[in-house]
DNA sequence: ATGTAACAATTGTTCAACAATCCTTCGATT
DNA sequence: AATCGAAGGATTGTTGAACAATTGTTACAT
């Protein structure tokens, strides 16, 4: 029984993460009310959840703006992923975490074995979303996956190119081996070197 | 000029850090709307914040609450607090930043001089906002100023208590003294145990 | 070209209404 | 007496319309 304005949430998350509704992009109280037949109010509602997330910009009087990204910000981003990562893995976790950790990783292999680029990046996602499970933090989970949301966001395009998420696959199976092992700190250094490598690949495509 | 809601938002804010608003405590959205002399959807769009930031919860159709501690999340908090501090102060800092540390220490021995118990708390947020400030990642800061006030608003009474703070005291002076030398393994080191000994501590205070 | 005055459009906020849902009270039935 | 269920009241969820405040733009005068 989600609530009409959870619904409008939703659906804008979803055009947000289709890449439909492009960074910087203005959205108009009054059009979006009559496209999804909600009222003004309603929409407003949803803006407060989007702009509590960063998916979403409130200028006061000026309107509400889809986030893009500000130079620095992708070095923002990757910090927080770092501290949140490499903390949970080094943390170690239960079998059935690690074991969902483990599936990720097989379900990214299927996606390639698949040729299914988008699977690709959900499975990379639902990876990087296991390891911070591995704390057991609902406040850790719901952090990450704000994280994860805006990079979905903010990274689309680097999504869509094939061959970008090709050499996470031996990464994420490196970084999980050393996990079941219980090699903690080795799986820490594997997954920070990931990361700074990651970060600075998204860099390189969001300079143009 | 902030917008009506943001006000309202931060008066709520106000009155839950200095707990006039308990955990638990219901918020009718009319009474409180007539009470501040603003209209029923400012007050919703305020609850909206305050819920983004777990401050306050809401149960459909039921009403928003103020958000009471489960079993749990004393843990959680503390595991947020683990790996947002321990890996920022493993980051060392800007020399402003490191400077900002050790004056929030000063801040706290002010404080205990003059007997200051409240003074005393928040100088003790005050540092360990300034911990996360060495990452200088503005997503890292607003995380932990939402902890900060979720702490506020649990573990009120624990504030209250005079010497609560007493030992924090000297272990900050350490930690800040392992920062300035950057001997950040070490202030890593002291930081979790600090961290660790606090979470028991209210673990203890918040079991009646 | 520059500044300014009117104008249109959009947001911020209020108000009033109504449907949907929850909680309670009060019976009715067994 | 206890249980069940049906009214009743209260509060939330949502709508629609209105208006003030603010912004951006256009047209005009200098």
């Amino acid at each position: 029984m989600p609530s009409v304005a959870d619904r409008v949430a939703d659906e804008l998350r979803l055009q947000l993460a289709e890449g439909i509704l492009l960074p910087g992009a203005r959205l108009t109280e009054s059009t979006l009310a009559e496209d999804l037949g909600v009222s003004r109010n309603t929409v407003r509602e949803a803006f407060a959840e989007l702009a509590s997330e960063r998916l979403v910009v409130r200028h006061p009087n000026r309107g509400v703006f889809v986030a893009s990204l500000e130079p620095g910000d992708v070095h923002d981003v990757y910090t927080v992923r770092r501290s949140v990562e490499v903390s949970a893995i080094r943390g170690g976790g239960s079998p059935e975490a690690v074991a969902a950790v483990r599936a990720a990783v097989e379900e990214g292999k299927r996606a390639a074995a698949a040729n299914d680029d988008e699977g690709l990046g959900t499975a990379n996602q639902h990876f990087h979303g296991a390891i911070v499970a591995l704390a057991g933090s609902r406040r850790l989970n719901t952090i990450m996956s704000q994280v994860l949301a805006e990079m979905r966001l903010f990274f689309h395009k680097a999504t869509l190119d094939g061959h970008f998420y090709s050499r996470y696959l031996e990464d994420n199976e490196e970084i999980c081996v050393a996990l079941e092992a219980n090699e903690l700190d080795r799986a820490a250094e594997l997954l920070l070197a990931y990361l700074d490598r990651s970060e600075e690949k998204q860099t390189e495509v969001h300079e143009e």
